[in-house]
RNA sequence: GACCCUGUAGCUCAGCAGGAUAGAGCAGCCGCCUCCUAAGCGGCAGGUCGAAGGUUCGAAUCCUUUCAGGGUCGCCA
């Protein structure tokens, strides 16, 4: 627990003794105790409607309700320096500071660690994303997934949660044959005969790219092989080729999975047959119309599901369904899945699904990415410049950088509809959020380093209770805040709380920046600002770090 | 027709397990570099929180209805 949890407990304790002791109300009868931190500092430190809540148990107007918990509380033990009691019956607290520079020390030695907690208590957690098919190129809904994904998996990790980062290859449906058919088209052509492209062949750049490789490394072998062997090959070329792009593409992104799952691996290892078996021991299963029916609606579903065509072939969910029973196998508590939102309709489906295998529905949450639009200098932009098609991640990143690329994602409600601004995302000024925190890393470190040229080392020990303006408290206490800024953002799978943090730290550094000095003829003082400012700097690296931005040095 | 997301300042968005005069950035206006990076700071102005009911001591936040924008409704994946 930080710190600042400790206290707001600390406080939380003290507060019910006091209602206590003022016969206020009986034990059974306290209600949940909140403590808020107040947006405007004027009321003070922390802040509780207690009072208010009493009203009606204690049968009292609030405001004399708050006096007499001010009466009854030990000011000492709640380590309160004074209260007020304000509005229809707020207690406001303004604390001892010295938890402030308890926190500074905390940060200094935790350093990376800085921001950890045990919130999560090693629940096994897996996160799914982007997984998007292998049969072409990354676009800007996948960079958003891929940012949400990625932003949440680290945060859920701070928070105390065991975290896999998973991407599920649909390697095994109707799109791979029309991979390969769209290969052996453009293969051909680039041999000079005569080939048609498949009526929903990928026409993208990528699967001609392919097929020149091909024929450079194997020249016209295939041209009249036998066409199953050759489909076979290059079944397997496309999806290996796609696939390390896919790789390729994310991890410049900064996303990297512990586990890529192959669909086909359901149907080699023989998974699927056992879950159908399982659900229709269950009785979740009918077979009407020639095919094989999931009765999804009774577990909320607005309709049943085919799981077998009359064709004798599965639907997607089947395989789908195995994939998810699989997951669980593997020892995972709960499972997190990051779909884009056209695929919300399928969520009442696979929640039905889980819980007809004996699955809490709980365990599985599906957090939907909406839809990402362009804009540039106001304008909407449709389609890439380049090419002409969709824009793709890569253009993205090419265009306007990696780090600004993954702020501008993890920065907005992942549920929310998002206008991505181009000019502002590529500008290189005070408009543009990511340099403004990135500015405020880069200033911290420049009076480092002239702090270590004047032979100033950062001292974890140095004495902070000299730190006394209104500037360095504020600052402090921003700091203190960030390891419940981390286990709010991964309650409500909220990366965006973590941007609106980090600016705000920011924020509070460059107005501490603007009132006070750090480098001093005051030797102490020095020290002091120093090692305050060094723990912001940790702070502002570490949480940049959760949202896959760098943290730079100079600007 | 059903379902999902979103309607908060001119623009883009926070805030939504109810709480104090509704916040930020940008855009607009006024100030601040003999001083550690002005990619900065301070200030002013700007809002019937889409609308209407309801619950509550108290609603942007919860409930109902309604309007608007976007999305999805396959024995496709």
């Amino acid at each position: 627990m930080s710190q600042v949890e400790e206290l707001k407990q600390n406080l939380k304790t003290q507060l019910q003794q006091a209602i206590l002791s003022a016969g206020l109300a009986g034990e059974e009868e306290i209600p949940e105790i909140v403590i808020e931190t107040p947006k405007d500092k004027d009321h003070g430190d922390f802040a509780t409607n207690a009072a208010m809540q009493l009203a009606r148990i204690a049968k009292k107007a609030p405001r004399a309700i708050a006096e007499d918990i001010a009466e009854h509380i030990n000011y000492e033990e709640a380590a309160v320096e004074k209260l007020d009691i304000a509005g229809p019956g707020f207690i406001n607290f303004f604390m001892k500071k010295d938890y402030l520079l308890d926190v500074v020390k905390t940060v200094l030695t935790q350093k990376e660690n800085f921001g950890r907690s045990d919130y999560g208590k090693g629940t096994k957690v897996q996160v799914e994303f982007v997984s998007a098919n292998p049969t072409g190129t990354l676009h800007l809904g996948h960079a958003r997934g891929a940012a949400v994904g990625d932003s949440l998996s680290n945060i859920l990790d701070k928070a105390g949660y065991q975290v896999e980062r998973e991407y599920y290859i649909n390697d095994a449906g109707n799109q791979i044959d029309n991979l390969t058919l769209s290969l052996e088209a453009r293969y051909l052509q680039e041999l000079d005969e005569d080939a048609v492209m498949p009526e929903d062949g990928y026409q993208g750049a990528d699967i001609i790219g392919f097929a020149k490789e091909i024929v450079s490394a194997y020249g016209d072998r295939f041209k009249d092989a036998d066409q199953e062997k050759r489909r076979a090959f290059f079944r397997e070329y496309g999806l290996k080729r796609e696939t390390d792009k896919l790789k390729d593409d994310l991890a410049d992104f900064r996303v990297n999975f512990d586990n890529w799952f192959s669909e086909s691996s359901l149907y080699e290892e023989d998974k699927i047959q056992p879950v159908l078996d399982e659900l229709k021991q269950r009785r979740n299963t009918y077979e009407e119309d020639g095919a094989t029916w999931f009765r999804s609606t009774e577990y909320g579903d607005d309709k049943d599901r085919v799981l077998i065509k009359n064709d004798g072939t599965y639907t997607y969910l089947t395989p789908d369904i195995s994939y998810h029973k699989d997951k669980f196998n593997r020892g995972f508590d709960e499972l997190i899945n990051v779909w884009g939102a056209d695929h919300h309709g399928y969520i009442p489906r696979m929640e039905a699904a889980i819980q007809a295998l004996g699955y809490q529905k709980d365990q599985l949450t599906v957090q939907i990415i909406q839809m990402v639009n362009l804009f540039e200098n106001g304008e909407k932009v449709k389609m890439s410049k380049r090419t002409g098609n969709a824009v793709t991640m890569r253009e993205l990143m090419e265009e306007v950088g990696i780090d600004a690329t993954r702020y501008f994602f993890a920065m907005r409600a992942p549920e929310t509809h998002l206008d991505f601004d181009l000019t502002l995302a590529k500008s290189e000024s005070n408009e543009n959020p990511v340099f403004y925190v990135q500015y405020a890393h880069a200033r911290i470190c420049s009076m480092l380093r002239q702090a270590d040229e004047k032979g100033y080392t950062i001292d974890a020990d140095a004495d902070l209770s000299i730190l006394k303006s209104e500037k360095d408290h504020a600052l402090m206490k921003k700091v203190g805040e960030y390891p419940e800024a981390i286990v709010d953002a991964a309650r409500r799978h909220a990366p965006h709380r973590v941007t609106n943090y980090v600016y705000d730290l920011a924020q509070t550094l460059h107005s501490f920046y603007n009132a006070e000095k750090v480098l001093t003829e005051d030797e102490s003082l020095t020290k002091a600002r120093l090692a305050l400012i060094e723990a912001v700097r940790i702070t502002l690296q570490n949480a940049l770090e959760t949202v896959g931005v760098n943290a730079p040095e100079r600007m």
